[in-house]
DNA sequence: CTTGTTGCAAAGCGTTTGCACCTCA
DNA sequence: TGAGGTGCAAACGCTTTGCAACAAG
């Protein structure tokens, strides 16, 4: 289906899509490359893409941050803490993950689950609605941060 | 547990938390009451609010959804689309339903459903995170929109 | 009376956009 | 060289806040 996403695999992408290969969106997805796990949000992108190139501009940042999900290499997660969260998206697009999010540090782990699958087939049936996609996040607390705030 | 929710029994709890009983929260509150099944934002409740005391500024609003969220009247629904939208809370908040929002004309009808009960237990024991609460959207079409947008 | 509440306007915050300059292909 | 990309600052849309006037208890 699809191959595993390298640096030159993705450069490669972009540039079928008539792209240009800039040197901010290179350091762009070297981020997202070197932060595989993170969930990160464009002003810490911003703030991570800076020490390698101190000229680049937070509307870039928004602006590849854009592009890299409309081409499925990241993922734009909404936590609801105000702003958007950007997590590299491994391979399969389709069967993805839930999110654990800690009330408590505000640390964001991942779930794989396929049991909403049956009960997509139950909606669909029952109340007449074609599913795209769907978004299951769980709010608590970790176990560093235990029992109460 | 917990009664059903009369416009009297409202009044009484915002009385019992040392909340004035202003007409503005009142008519807000009678906003709600006529519109069950809505999930309204902040500034469609000024709307439908305005009609009958035009004098009620917008930030009044905002306050008075923020309290009627805070004391479990109402719950607040973040769908994507960039701003926060209340509905009424039934009655019993522990167990709650899900949304399908369509991306088609942007209707949200509701889903019950227990399975996730199960899954939390699984996520508990596997990831050791403790469950406070959980979030289901599902994007589709409903039956009005069909397939296509 | 006195503390909470209101309306207004201004500020806040994440995000987007207009524009002149720049640069990849 | 020309279409697309960049940085900056201004604009945007939703929400919050400071403040003086007001009203519920």
């Amino acid at each position: 289906m699809e191959e595993v996403k390298t640096f030159e695999s993705i450069c490669n992408l972009l540039r079928n899509r008539s792209y240009k290969l800039t040197p901010q969106r290179q350091t762009i997805l070297q981020t997202f490359l070197e932060n595989v796990d993170s969930h990160l949000s464009a002003e810490e992108v911003y703030m991570l893409v800076k020490h390698q190139n101190p000229e680049i501009g937070l509307a870039t940042v928004y602006r590849t941050l854009d592009i890299l999900a409309e081409i499925g290499i990241l993922l734009k997660n909404d936590f609801g803490d105000g702003r958007s969260r950007y997590e590299f998206s491994r391979q399969d697009e389709h069967h993805h993950h839930h999110h654990l999010i800690c009330l408590g540090c505000g640390s964001v782990s991942e779930f794989d689950d396929d049991l909403l699958e049956s009960l997509e087939a139950v909606i669909i049936k029952r109340n007449h609605f074609k599913i795209l996609d769907h978004d299951l996040k769980f709010y608590g607390y970790c176990e560093k941060c235990g029992e109460a705030p």
